[in-house]
DNA sequence: CGGTGTCTTGATTCTCATCAATTACTGTGG
DNA sequence: CCACAGTAATTGATGAGAATCAAGACACCG
């Protein structure tokens, strides 16, 4: 079942890193090394805690990172979709994934093993700094997560995610394209199933979003975006 | 009062990624624009939404890095000593940088410029290469503490703050060189003074650990490791 | 038409932030 | 050297928010 080599010069994701400088020179060896694989909804393709072997760039689909935290809870770090990168915290000296990700729809992911992505960032210097920008940007994603888990209430970490998730999965006027669980949305927020149902069902009732069974709307990203902001100018001032 | 250009050469700093590629042939003319910048105790050192103006590394001294968070909250999120880097999230396409950092004692700091060090990273691979592996256990970092802070007890917070402060900081049979302040220890642990007062009390009591003033020891760091893993096993299982 | 799992709502308990008041510590000037 | 002022540390009391527990509604699937 496993397709070998989707051809990265004719990939259509923009976002990719490796697509970016698919056509550098002396960057098609590598290229010839990786390896693309299928998943079906909610299998696992890095499973926490197992032995490094590369890096993964989700060509089509969606997929959620998670931890596991205390009390075996699941927390959901970050949600990708196509041209976006999974599994590189595995670069530094850990032997283990210390994350995991499993696909939240059909998708179809690409693998350099470590060894070469090793070599190809050492050639490719452009593609180096660039992953360098991407981390740069990642841990600021990762550290204001801190700030925010540290002391905002569960209402603002509810439409935090809600925000997140919009930006990314969201298209205008219309509901958002990712069918995620109650429990999906607290693991993501860092509260319970029960809170995200009574935060959801008040914003509802504020007009702030619309509900129609799972599927979920935001008719104005700004109002919700107010909600956060407002909150902190009242205390701070 | 600038001291210009300390010599990566003779710098004691192992741990310092430039000190580790300061022989690496054609590098000279990148360290040549280093600027050394002495610091006294609680002065700023990188202005929270201040224009970026390159990377810092800890040549001597003790700095914390934090944000502003709800509240006008200081929320600390990591603490660096000599040879660790600073400022190291300005990599991204952002024009401010998104945190802040201020000695803990005198310290003195090495500036690149950005472009300088863009150069540099673009030019020595290998250097662009420990970059990344750095950036990746930095990630790693972040993310477990988001984690910590989704679902752990105060208790647990303070405990885990502790022990990254001995680690960082402790010389063992004897307390731990850094003097921060209870309010300091709750704005990293993600919490309040009272709280972090509390606990550390209670944690004296236990014998856990040792209070002198302002000095903290830890005599024996697996007793409190335990704290935080049976708390989870127990629940887990 | 059961049955299973998700979703929802209510009630209870508990943790933690906040407020308030007291005590210890530090440095400074007389 | 001591009185003092100012700051940090501590302890207690209280209330708000959130996790947990429990029970019922709903949808989906065989």
């Amino acid at each position: 079942m496993i397709r070998h080599r989707i051809d990265c010069l004719s990939c259509a994701n923009t976002d990719c890193l490796i697509k970016k400088h698919s056509k550098d020179p002396g960057i098609e060896p590598y290229l010839a090394k990786k390896v693309s694989i299928p998943c079906r909804k909610s299998q696992n393709i890095i499973i926490e805690g197992s032995p490094i072997h590369g890096l993964y760039f989700v060509y089509s689909g969606k997929v959620k990172v998670l931890t596991t935290g205390i009390n075996g809870r699941e927390q959901i770090l970050r949600l990708a979709k196509e041209g976006e990168m999974l599994g590189q915290r595995g670069f530094n000296t850990h032997q283990y994934y210390p994350i995991g990700a499993s696909a939240l729809e059909d998708s179809i992911v690409c693998n350099f093993p470590l060894d070469v992505m090793k070599e190809m960032l050492l050639n490719i210097p452009q593609l180096a700094y660039d992953f360098i920008s991407f981390y740069a940007e990642e841990l600021h994603r990762s550290e204001t997560k801190v700030r925010m888990f540290a002391h905002m209430t569960v209402r603002e970490k509810v439409i935090d995610a809600l925000m997140y998730i919009n930006r990314k999965f969201g298209q205008k006027k219309s509901y958002i394209n990712l069918a995620l669980s109650r429990k999906e949305i607290a693991d993501f927020a860092g509260t319970t199933e029960e809170q995200v149902i009574r935060v959801l069902s008040t914003l509802k009732k504020e007009g702030l979003i619309l509900l129609s069974g799972k599927k979920i709307g935001v008719p104005d990203t700004d109002l919700l975006k107010k909600e956060i902001a407002e909150h902190h100018y009242y205390i701070q001032s």
